[in-house]
DNA sequence: CGTTTGGTTGAAATGTGTCAAACTTTGTGG
DNA sequence: CCACAAAGTTTGACACATTTCAACCAAACG
């Protein structure tokens, strides 16, 4: 593989977003092995409680990490593009604390927890990377936490669909204020915390209100400021190291 | 510094809930450089925004992570015992996307980024720990996250309550189903995401369901399985090393 | 001891949840 | 390519958990 197609690498194009690689560096990312499946949607792929011993990485399709409580009602912790390692932390959490699915047909491939050991030993900058990344999960974390615990659902929509945009961006999956969101809304309100019914009037709003176009899976940000200032939304916590993608 | 007193530092005592360490290890633990202070109640440490070069080990005291929104209501992210690294993450996230001040009175050693570093570079276990620590950190995020966005106030509240004993616990800071606990309902209620009126309301009812006694600081599981399960607690999510502390 | 901080109480306002039904789109097999 | 099923979206009415406002009380502190 040559330095323009490794470039195109979806795993390449994620890391590089929030850290620069040497051409060595991505050549041994690329060559992880990997044993490349395709899964159908709305399939879970680890599941709170397995011991796992493998990392995930999502080449296409989307995915999502959830738990469910006791009476039946889930909580989506994060949304996944292509490119991401959604189980990054089950290289030292060997015990799922939750759950991760399909939100699409995907193509996944899957990476030893020993061949990571093994690309970090010997690449101690690409540890330091994949480090950052699993922080960077933990920021995404935070933010949700003050947009789920101290925002109205209205403000919470909008900075979860500033954020979606802002990361498909940064990976170069989307036109101008475009991009694909293949998330139902079932799917968001379990990532905003409200019920479905109350997703369904708030997108409306966030409609009525000329911030979004949504339909089918096709998000358009149609007052980009005007949907930053309502969700509140400051690209800092991505820590993304070309920060004109998130102008 | 010989091998009995080692095994008391508030640091070696918490990375070994997470992490079995060797002598030479925690020797190395010990002996980072470090630049101890005493700072006030309710300090900020860092701030959001800030550019920062080192990290604060809390020797003494507690301390939480927060955010502000626009309208200024405050969500906290974490509560910080003795021997944890509240801003680790720094290392690799230069800039802070929160802010961290004390709860009480408190002890804390300023140890830079370089130190860290070098330190991960001679002993490659110890960098395992610290992204092990990082880890957990998101773990617990995550958690609050279900906790927040999908539990009543009731349950919500008794989950922190039994995951705070536990990690209090787990360092050796509690005796049987009591610890110390300084934190006002005020910021009890930006932790829950729910207001200090409700916060209020709420640990009344805990105390009425004879779940729980809280005097001053003083906390008391008074019913420590009752409270277990109003709170779902499962403490797989802590991924401590010594599950039994748990129980 | 007064002052400040934190805790407690009641009443009214409201954002969001629940229930239940109808509508629309999507995908698929005949 | 239609027809049907399944999944996702939309709507209305009502219930309720939680917020807000506005006091008052208790404890901590210098």
């Amino acid at each position: 593989m040559d330095a323009r197609q490794f470039q195109a690498h979806p795993l390449i194009r994620k890391l590089e977003t929030i850290f620069t690689l040497s051409d060595e560096e991505k050549m041994a990312l690329v060559n992880l092995p990997m044993q490349v499946q395709d899964l159908r949607a709305d399939q879970d792929i680890v599941r709170e409680g397995d011991r796992v011993s493998r990392c995930c990485a999502l080449l296409e399709g989307f995915a999502c990490r959830y738990k469910v409580t006791g009476d039946g009602k889930r909580q989506i912790m994060s949304f996944h593009i292509p490119g991401e390692i959604p189980d990054l932390q089950s290289i030292h959490l060997k015990t799922m604390d939750h759950s991760l699915q399909t939100l699409t047909p995907s193509t996944v491939g899957f990476v030893t927890h020993e061949a990571i050991d093994d690309l970090c030993a010997r690449y101690p900058r690409i540890a330091g990377a994949l480090w950052r990344d699993t922080l960077i999960d933990a920021a995404i974390f935070r933010e949700w936490m003050i947009n789920i615990g101290r925002r109205e659902a209205f403000a919470r929509a909008a900075h979860l669909f500033c954020e979606m945009l802002t990361r498909m961006r940064a990976v170069g999956l989307a036109q101008d204020h475009t991009c694909q969101l293949p998330i139902s809304q079932g799917e968001l309100a379990d990532a905003l915390g409200i019920s479905h019914v109350h997703a369904n009037r708030t997108i409306q709003d966030l409609r009525k209100a000329g911030l979004i176009s949504l339909k089918g899976s096709t998000f358009k940000a149609l007052d980009w400021e005007g949907l930053k200032t309502a969700g509140e939304f400051d690209s800092t916590y991505l820590h993304l190291e070309n920060d004109q993608v998130a102008a």
